[in-house]
RNA sequence: GCCUCGGUGGCGGAAUUGGUAGACGCGCUGGAUUCAAAAUCCAGUUCCGGCAACGGAGUGUGGGUUCGAUUCCCACCCGAGGUACCA
């Protein structure tokens, strides 16, 4: 072997280790446990683009390095593998999602293969796969089997709190339950009817049926969640959404938004991730107020944040979709409210947001009688106002808040200005510090001593109290989609009802059509083996439904989100039939210590995976109620997306330099088509697309050259860049280690090619350092003090930078060491043995083959990472920099154990300082010891 | 609008608690090798002036604290992400 060969020696370490099972990890070690995670990829038709694998670089690069350093390692890897485009490729095709799942699946793992990773694939898990998923079904059902209580604070088993309601009713549960749950006694939950007692349930239960406002999108036949409605339309696809009333299963996610807003604080997470989250929850720290309505017995709540302003309320507003509405609305106005009413139900997400700028609204004709002075207060309705948030009503004061002075000055309605110096006639004052008037007990002052005084005052007269609100919903968890898991819930007389345990999974049936139903039912209403026979206890036909003892079963399945809720606790248990995972595994690996995966997740799966947590957490599965302590958010690797410039109704291209001289349309043109400066290959660029076969064009310099952007990754802008390609051209080790010299992880960064020389360059040197003429050769001399430096210094900086998962400086640190041996032609073992153990998670192929080739038998995975000696890096001298006035004007070399005396004896008396001192009045002198000298004068 | 994080050469990016700004790589320039090219090796490369020694400026802008500021403080500008009639 002549060169330095990346490719077999790609092959054959890989091959090795698949062989060997080198990376297994066992449930049981002396060792000390650490688990490196990544979140698992949907695997798409498209495959992997180089900036999927930069995170899986990463985490392999840390699970290493801590294998080296004496840890049993958890590094899993598996498929989050039920999703929609599998579904809608089904729908086109009719082929079963299934059968392009394995597909992708396959093709996935193939391109992982080649990057060399240190996976345990003996526990790769799919969400897909019925012996997984029976698993997700099982959560479901004890989350469905259990209510919150909110003075244990933890969720507790339904069957207790029958109990309470048979025992004492429901007057003194402390609940995160349906607030319009009615309280009733022991004896009258006796006198309830089943049907009733359901009813109730499911006002308790962690989840539940609900009819709900849902986000629905019409085009995808399918509800979606508010994380995945961006900006109004849905985030797959991009079809518009509208709000819709359905009934639904939910998460009452709810009860758990304290502690997922506390234990954030608990872990190392990115702080801007935590913000989010933290937004999402949306805590706001008010007080809830009961307006009686005029001239009738019935009454409504508004929450507010703040209730210092209640003297400047002019008017109340109702959510159009208030339920009170119908019932206070006087029959003079009912013809336009119910007009609104229809109006705002039939507006689309989109539409809504659109239409912001301008405040809506009509009167009812009711009125409310103000809390404290008595006062009448008309009562509007007004889609400014959210249903879904706090109770669907507010008290608009028009002093205070620009929304409400904005709908005071589009109706005309009175303006009570309730702030010392305030100017009501532009906008509203929303200054905290502002000092209150006209507010009788609350004059003089602001809001931060009023509010208090103000909800004294309310619970003191039975009107209101003090009240936390949170933005966070509770989550819809039904999808009228075929791929995913079925719901494993009857449906016995109207009644929900759980599908035993032991007959778990509930499989997915066989179905003709992956479209829903003619008359609109989800598409599983197209299977035929869809029913229950709860006598036989087995899954029979629908044709033999007799609601006697066969029963329909639910037709929604569960969202993307269910699976990849607990997927990690799996992997510490993966095959267990019995159980999720069985204690003994999971007291052993307790948690993932290092998690990596995108920022994108941060209100979808990094949420509700924390709600799961700790939902098992309560029920006494999991040790910890957190499970990622730690998590990077790797930044996306963008595309650098090459453009043609199109004169417009022609056939002609103009060069990006000439192109403003035209009206032109920029065209994507493919990457490959495009050389490392910028220069189109007009040849190819006309075989490439029919199309453009016969184009013309206008060149600069006998050059096409075209205009470049930086986007995201993706086959319609022709800017993909495959894994495969850099492997064939470079080797694993070299894409490997160029992603992360690339820069920092967590940032986003555009794929150049340029810069992948050097670093392969690098590892060219290295192995050169190894081999003279292409053979091995090593020499077993003892190396000199200066190379001993040179080691003991890479070593100590390279670890500081993987502890710091700074892999990018940590990648110079090698190129320095290398440059700086390659200069002095060290070839000598003591030297190079510990740089291959130190290089070998970042280029595991070369040092595994480099370690072989020095004599050793055993695979380097598990060789003790290298330690620094102390002794080699102590300098006998430091090199001073002597400033004056804070520039750098000279330097001196001074022994390290000087004391500042003799240094600055030392310094002044130096010839150079002394003729930079001529003629200037030396004030005084600084010395810090091993840092500078700084002279003023 | 609000919240969070950023802004450093031609480019990607380095700089412990304030202490030699620009590590490392790309690119570029010059040289060696070669019939030539590629590849490789050596030297240089923040900007301005100068053959050079050297001098001046310099981390988005303007101020401040300090012997000394990329780093700390204040105001502003720009960019990215999150969020939005949330009461």
């Amino acid at each position: 072997m002549k060169t330095y060969d990346f490719n077999r020696i790609d092959r054959k370490w890989q091959k090795y280790w698949a062989e060997n099972q080198t990376f297994k990890a066992e449930n049981h070690s002396g060792k000390p446990k650490y688990y490196v995670l990544d979140m698992f990829p949907y695997p798409s038709g498209a495959g992997l683009h180089v900036g999927h694998p930069l995170g899986y670089i990463a985490s392999d690069i840390f699970a290493r390095y801590k294998r080296h350093k004496g840890y049993n390692v958890l590094h899993p890897m598996g498929y989050d593998s039920f999703g929609l485009p599998a579904e809608q490729y089904a729908i086109q095709t009719g082929q079963h999602p299934a059968i392009t799942t394995e597909q992708n699946i396959k093709r996935y793992r193939e391109q992982m293969d080649k990057i060399g990773f240190s996976f345990d694939w003996s526990r790769e898990i799919r969400t897909s796969d019925p012996k997984y998923y029976k698993w997700t079904q099982w959560i479901f059902l004890q989350l469905f089997k259990s209510w919150y209580n909110k003075d244990t604070d933890k969720a507790e088993s339904i069957d207790e709190l029958i109990k309470r309601f048979e025992n004492e009713g429901n007057a003194n549960v402390n609940a995160a339950c349906d607030p319009d749950t009615p309280v009733f006694s022991a004896s009258e939950w006796h006198a309830m009817s089943p049907q009733q007692k359901n009813d109730i349930l499911f006002k308790y239960r962690l989840t539940y049926l609900a009819e709900a406002e849902v986000n629905w999108c019409p085009a995808l036949g399918t509800v979606l969640a508010n994380d995945e409605v961006v900006n109004g339309v849905s985030e797959r696809g991009g079809f518009p959404v509208i709000r819709k009333k359905m009934t639904q299963w939910m998460m009452r996610i709810t009860a758990y938004a304290e502690r997922l807003l506390q234990d954030l604080d608990t872990i190392d997470w990115p702080e801007s991730l935590k913000e989010i989250q933290r937004n999402w929850i949306g805590k706001s720290i008010g007080a809830r107020i009961t307006f009686k309505v005029d001239g009738s017995d019935k009454s409504f709540d508004v929450f507010t944040t703040r209730a210092d302003t209640l003297f400047g309320v002019t008017f109340m507003v109702l959510a159009p979709e208030h339920e009170l509405v119908n019932e206070i609305t006087t029959p003079e106005y009912r013809e336009q409210v119910e007009a609104y009413q229809q109006q705002a139900a039939r507006k689309s997400e989109r539409e809504r947001l659109a239409e912001v700028k301008e405040k809506t609204g009509v009167f009812t004709g009711a009125y409310a009688v103000h809390p404290l002075t008595g006062a009448k207060i008309p009562i509007w309705i007004s889609d400014y106002v959210l249903a879904g948030y706090g109770t669907g009503a507010i008290m608009a004061v028009p002093s205070g808040d620009q929304r409400d002075y904005e709908f005071a000055k589009q109706f005309d309605i009175p303006i009570i200005n309730i702030f010392e110096g305030n100017d009501i006639s532009k906008k509203a004052n929303e200054d905290k510090e502002a000092v209150l008037i006209n507010s009788e007990f609350l004059n003089g002052l602001p809001a931060k001593e009023a509010i208090p005084r103000m909800i004294e005052e309310l619970e003191k007269r039975g009107v209101g109290k003090a009240e936390v609100n949170y933005r966070l919903r509770d989550a819809v968890f039904s999808r009228q989609r075929y791929w995913g898991e079925p719901v494993p819930v009857y449906y016995k007389n109207g009644v929900a009802t759980a599908i035993p345990e032991k007959y778990l999974p509930l499989e997915l049936p066989e179905v003709e059509n992956f479209l829903p139903t003619k008359d609109g039912r989800p598409p599983l209403g197209n299977a035929k083996n869809w029913a229950w026979d709860e006598a036989g206890e087995k899954i029979v036909s629908v044709d033999l439904i007799d609601n006697k003892t066969v029963f329909p079963i639910e037709l929604s399945t569960m969202p993307g989100w269910a699976g990849s809720s607990w997927y990690f606790n799996r992997y510490m248990d993966p095959h267990n039939d019995n159980e999720p995972f069985s204690k003994e595994a999971v007291d052993y690996w307790q948690k993932v210590d290092l998690y990596l995966g995108g920022r994108e997740h941060a209100t979808g799966h990094l949420i509700y995976s924390r709600f799961w947590q700790k939902f098992l957490y309560d029920i006494g599965r999991v040790p910890e109620p957190e499970y990622s302590v730690k998590l990077i958010n790797q930044g996306m690797i963008l595309g650098y997306s090459a453009f043609v410039y199109r004169i417009k109704g022609t056939n002609t291209f103009v060069s990006y330099g000439l192109k403003d001289q035209y009206e032109t349309t920029p065209v994507h043109v493919d990457i490959n088509l495009v050389d490392d400066y910028d220069h189109l290959d007009i040849e190819k660029f006309k075989a490439w697309q029919p199309e453009f076969a016969n184009a013309e064009f206008i060149l600069e310099d006998g050059k096409y050259k075209v205009g470049r952007e930086v986007e995201k990754m993706s086959k319609s802008k022709f800017n993909v860049v495959n894994p495969d390609d850099i492997v064939e051209q470079y080797g694993a080790d070299t894409l490997r280690m160029y992603e992360m010299f690339l820069g920092p992880i967590e940032i986003a960064k555009p794929w150049n090619t340029a810069g992948l020389k050097g670093v392969f360059n690098f590892l060219r040197k290295f192995w050169s350092l190894f081999h003279a003429d292409g053979i091995f050769d090593v020499s077993l001399e003892e190396p000199t003090e200066e190379e001993m430096k040179i080691l003991h210094k890479t070593i100590k900086k390279v670890t500081e930078d993987i502890e710091n998962f700074s892999f990018n400086t940590a990648v110079s640190q090698f190129m320095i060491a290398v440059n700086e041996l390659s200069k002095l032609k060290t070839n000598k073992q003591k030297i190079l043995a510990p740089l291959v153990v130190l290089l070998s998670p970042f280029a595991p192929h070369l040092a595994e083959e480099l370690w072989q080739e020095l004599g050793h038998d055993e695979t380097i995975a598990f060789e003790p990472y290298p330690e620094y000696e102390e002794r080699y890096l102590k300098e006998s001298t430091k090199t001073y920099p002597v400033m004056i006035n804070g520039k750098m004007r000279h330097k001196i070399d001074l022994p390290v154990n000087m004391d500042n005396e003799s240094i600055e004896k030392t310094v002044l008396a130096d010839e150079k300082v002394q003729s930079l001192l001529a003629g200037k009045q030396l004030k005084k002198v600084i010395v810090v010891p091993g840092k500078i000298v700084n002279l003023v004068v």
